[in-house]
Formats: C-alpha cells, sequence, structure tokens
DNA sequence: TTTT
DNA sequence: TTTT
C-alpha cells in the first residue's frame, strides 16, 4: 500500500540508456550510498543500489548524469526473483525512481529530471 | 548519505525471533506490499520484502504481530551479497527496520515497537 | 530540491470538495497523527495536520473518505504566507498531497485515490 | 501513527544554537528548498521551512553549518499553536530533526551530526 | 476546530 | 563490478 524509498549518493559509473522493443527509454545506474556512522574498523560502510529510471527522466539522467555525481532518487524497492541454471532461486533488488533531483549541478542548471511542462496547471491554481 | 524506506503492507507469516552469539535480539518477517495500481491483468502486483527488527523492537514484533497483521515500517534497504556453492553470486535484499508501527491494532494497545521511555527528555523539554 | 511527506493518520472530520474557477477540484481535509511516544503526563500527543489533495484524487477522497478513516498519505510540506487585518504575518501550514492511500478500507474496494489507468504503460513494459 | 519529513535545501543563515533552562542544546535554522518545476513565470518557487535539531546533532549543526550550506534533513513536521495579543489563532510550522546530513562537505569530514559511537553495537552484531 |  |  505505500512502498518508497529515498536514496542520497554517487553514481558507481555511467549511466546506461536503452529502449524497449516498444521504445520507452529506460536508464540503468548504480548509486554507492554511505552509511551515517563508522563501523568498528573506523570505516563508513557503502551500500551499492542499482536504479531503474523510465521514459523521458531516463534520458535526462543519460545526458546530464556521470560517474560520481551526487543525486536524490525518489522511488519504489523492487525484488526481481527467477530461477537461474542451475534452478536456484536469485533475487535481482533495485529502486525503480519516480523522481531523481541533481544535487552536485552548477547553478544555473540545476533541476531535477522531470518533464517541467507536466505540473503547469497545479502551479497555475488560484486556489 | 541518505537511506529510507518507508514500506505499508501485511505479514506474510509469523515473525521470527533469535538471537545473536552476544544476545542480541533480532525479528525477522516477511511483508507484502500491494502496488497502487493495476497491472494489464486487472490485478495488483505485490512486492515481497523481507524486514529485520533488531534489539528491544525485535521483542515487541516478535511479542504483539502475527501473519496478516498490518504494520508500517521505517528503515534502510541493505542487500547481503555473497558468492554460493556454485560460485555465482547472490543478493540477499532486506529493510533493516528502524521503527516498526502497528496500522489495525486495538485502541488501548495501540503504539510502535519502541522504548516509550527512550524518548523522555526530549518531551520535557519546555523550550 | 526535495521536499517530502509521508504522513498515517485518521481524518478529524468528513473531507471538504471544491473546485477553483477554472474546475480544477480541490479536496481539504486534516489529520490527527499519533506520536510514537508517551509523553510526560502519559499520553500521546498528537499532531493536526491539513491536507489538501487536487484534481481526480479530490473527488476520489471527497466520495470515498469520512471523519475517522485511517490515510496514508505523501505529499510536500508547503507554508502559505500572508499579513492580517492587523498587518501580522500570518502562516498556514499543509501538506499538498501526491497520493493518498486508504487503510481501513474493506479488502474489495482496497486501493488509493489516484487513477488506475495512467500508469498502464509502465507495467505493460517488458524490459 | 507515522510523521515523517525528509528536506533537502540550503540553509537561508547560519544557525542558531540556545540551551533550555536544563541545559539542553537546540539549534534552529531555515532552509531554502526550491520546486523541482517551474511555476507559470519561469521561476522555481521556494519553500522556507524552519528546522529544529536537538541535543548532540544541535551543537554539531551550530558548529559546522553556515549559510548557504546544503543538507538533508529527516524528521517530523510540528506545527506549534498558540494565541496572540490580539487574540487571534497563530500557527509556528516547523520540521524537528532526527538527522541532518552534510551534503557539500569536502570528503575527509564528511558526515552527519549525529553520534558515531551511538550505533556502535549494531555494527559489530555479527548475524 | 480536532481522529481511534 | 563499485562513488567522493
Amino acid at each position: 500500500m505505500l512502498n518508497k524509498v529515498i536514496l542520497i549518493g554517487r553514481l558507481t559509473r555511467d549511466p546506461e540508456l536503452r529502449y524497449t522493443s516498444q521504445g520507452t527509454a529506460v536508464c540503468n545506474f548504480a548509486l554507492a550510498v554511505e552509511r551515517d556512522y563508522k563501523n568498528s574498523n573506523g570505516e563508513r560502510d557503502v551500500d551499492f543500489i542499482d536504479v531503474t529510471v523510465w521514459r523521458k527522466q531516463a534520458e535526462t539522467c543519460a545526458n546530464h548524469l556521470g560517474k560520481g555525481r551526487l543525486v536524490a532518487v525518489e522511488g519504489r524497492m523492487q525484488i526481481d526473483t527467477w530461477k537461474d541454471d542451475n534452478g536456484t532461486n536469485r533475487k535481482s533488488p533495485k529502486v525503480v525512481a519516480r523522481d531523481v533531483s541533481f544535487l552536485d549541478w552548477p547553478n544555473d542548471k540545476q533541476g531535477n529530471s522531470g518533464n517541467n511542462n507536466q505540473k503547469k496547471e497545479e502551479i497555475d491554481v488560484p486556489f
């Protein structure tokens, strides 16, 4: 009924852009997310989390992001499961993003990966 | 730098309580989280997500929750990775919970799984 | 760059539905959100938070919600400010909802307030 | 039952540190949070939101943050209400922070405002 | 102004 | 497989 994930981290590599057979854009990248607290070795553990972005935002991410960039991702947690060739159950966890915000961008380019026009009606509403 | 997950769903089975060799309580259960939107077959897809709760909250969950109960979980996404006997990389995703709220509880028992005393100082602060 | 609010609480009264002069539906209600921890009097403090929902979801909320109902709201925090007749600055805080989920609904009606069709393309994507 | 706010924004001024009569540290600052989408004038609206941090994190914020710094805040929405001298009801909304992460910090100082030792037990747990 |  |  609610499945919400918010991550802030850095891209571990350049994003990959692909298209489905129906022509829908999909962008994949992985985020390195440092834990807030140091472990018993005095180091910060890091979670590496795969992220998938669809459609227009996929193209925006592919065009503007690169390895090492700092982003905030809002989305939902999804765990794809399948049986591999050995017949063992495998899990492929990822975050399917609804919004990606660029956090270390020069000021005049600042923004998110969304369509600037799609929420226009809401903004105009005087109520 | 931020890794935040919020889930609302129902337990797929009774929670399991274990203790580490140091005596720390740990409770595991899985949540069924329905998607908001129906798929092309007119059904709601369901995400099944493993949840781990530590210490005092682990015991509270084990004592009060059961299969089918509705809860809200706040925590972080963690993906444990290891090589299995075939030498293939395996992933074990879960949510490590910081708070669990019971949502379908009779009124006089309502609350979360935390220690009711631990935040007392904050509440008393007159500022 | 990110402004995200997630509330779970009960409606303090029936929702009110209005329309802007352009015909856009807007629904207002207030939520009672109990704190997880008891205060020094042994009671749970309650936050009362106004919520605004726009468009199609506004009508769904108005049609299906009522006083006392349990919902989850995802949205953003907005603080409208203005000068009143005495010339003093006044603040009107609220949550502008992006999604409202009904949590205490009979199972066959379960769901959220959104348009079940609008995300169809994403669901069909085979990637 | 759940009241969760996550903000990413920049401090509009230097943080202020105070102490309650019991000696508890409390730090106040305001965040400017840009909306993702431009309004009908082609500008990005900005939400200005007051933030309060308590105890050890208050001192860390006061010591390390300043006007213009980029932070992520996780906390809860709180609306204090009172009657002013004219007898009118006034509202004072803010976010009471549970965690503050510094996002534009040189690498060797990176981290959050929390106590690095307080979660040590969890990290050591071998389970 | 406030919900179970 | 991993970022600063």
